[in-house]
DNA sequence: TTCTAATTGCAAATCGTTCTCATTTAGGTT
DNA sequence: AACCTAAATGAGAACGATTTGCAATTAGAA
């Protein structure tokens, strides 16, 4: 896997979700018009399936969901990429072989299982201060994940 | 970057620093041994820059620290993946396009410039308390890191 | 010293991701 | 409604990190 060498800074990181909720209600034009990107067939269709699967996913989970579509992966990875940059998604740190993405509506973390790979959605963030530091000017995002056994796993591997 | 499919159970998660500091002594046949790893030339010399270096390393990174020598790159990252499944090793995620790892002694943090990629240690860890699921048999570890704005960069990008 | 499983070295193969460039398109303007 | 231009797409080649295959070497237990 592969991630962009973009250590960059975010240009979205001020994008905020607007009240009315428009990702329940599936008003994928307006999202993204709010996030200044054009609307096109492939952007469409790439925010749908996050809209839709509300799992963290890659270029190419995405790509195996579209329906009755095809775009090539590069374009897909196109959207992913001014996505970001809108603020209207996240990078989520599963030490996967590739890069995954979520909405970015409600912060949140993750548990992963280190044997079967399976995500549970954690809805409370344990952080309670941010680091200080004389290094930095500031710190706008932090990436918590949870690693462990599920349940499932365990029984195979301890009998 | 890629790294490896290898979502698979820590075989080292049990792996515990012995109480005399064998790292700061540089004991490093001791090291692999209490590990179960063969001592061969290539751990020994990847073990070695991990332990004078003190940072997070990329393969490619360790490879142009060893001194006079010269393992190839597949040998480096075999290194790597048994130090790993020993636990002496863990990933760090730096959402850069290589895969990092540093010394398991001891839990800590870290804060990443979205600019320029600088890496900053944090000492302290910020977690209160550990996630409860019904789905998680064990969590067993975390991945807690900051992304920012160093001062340095701030400066060029703000004027 | 012997023996065998583990490790190495090198090159080729993989695989996620990005790039190139010619073509198409969204959407503001006339 | 037609026009215009910057932005987006498509397909394939290129890239770079990581892994693998296989023959040769070696660590370290017996």
């Amino acid at each position: 896997m592969k991630k962009k060498t973009n250590l960059s800074v975010p240009l979205g990181k001020d994008f905020k979700w607007p009240k009315t909720d428009l990702v329940r209600e599936r008003k994928i034009p307006q999202i993204l018009k709010k996030a200044g990107l054009k609307k096109t067939p492939p952007r469409d269709h790439v925010l749908n399936v996050f809209i839709k699967y509300k799992i963290p996913l890659t270029a190419e989970m995405i790509g195996q969901r579209l329906i009755h579509k095809d775009f090539g992966l590069a374009t897909i990875y196109r959207a992913l990429e001014s996505f970001e940059r809108a603020g209207l998604i996240r990078r989520v740190d599963l030490r996967a072989n590739s890069v995954f993405y979520e909405l970015s509506g409600h912060h949140h973390h993750h548990i992963i299982c280190n044997s079967c790979g399976i995500i549970e959605e954690l809805d409370k963030c344990f952080l309670k201060t941010l680091p200080r530091s004389k290094k930095f000017y500031q710190v706008f995002e932090h990436s918590l994940e949870f690693f462990g056994l599920c349940k499932k796993c365990a029984k195979l591997v301890y009998n």
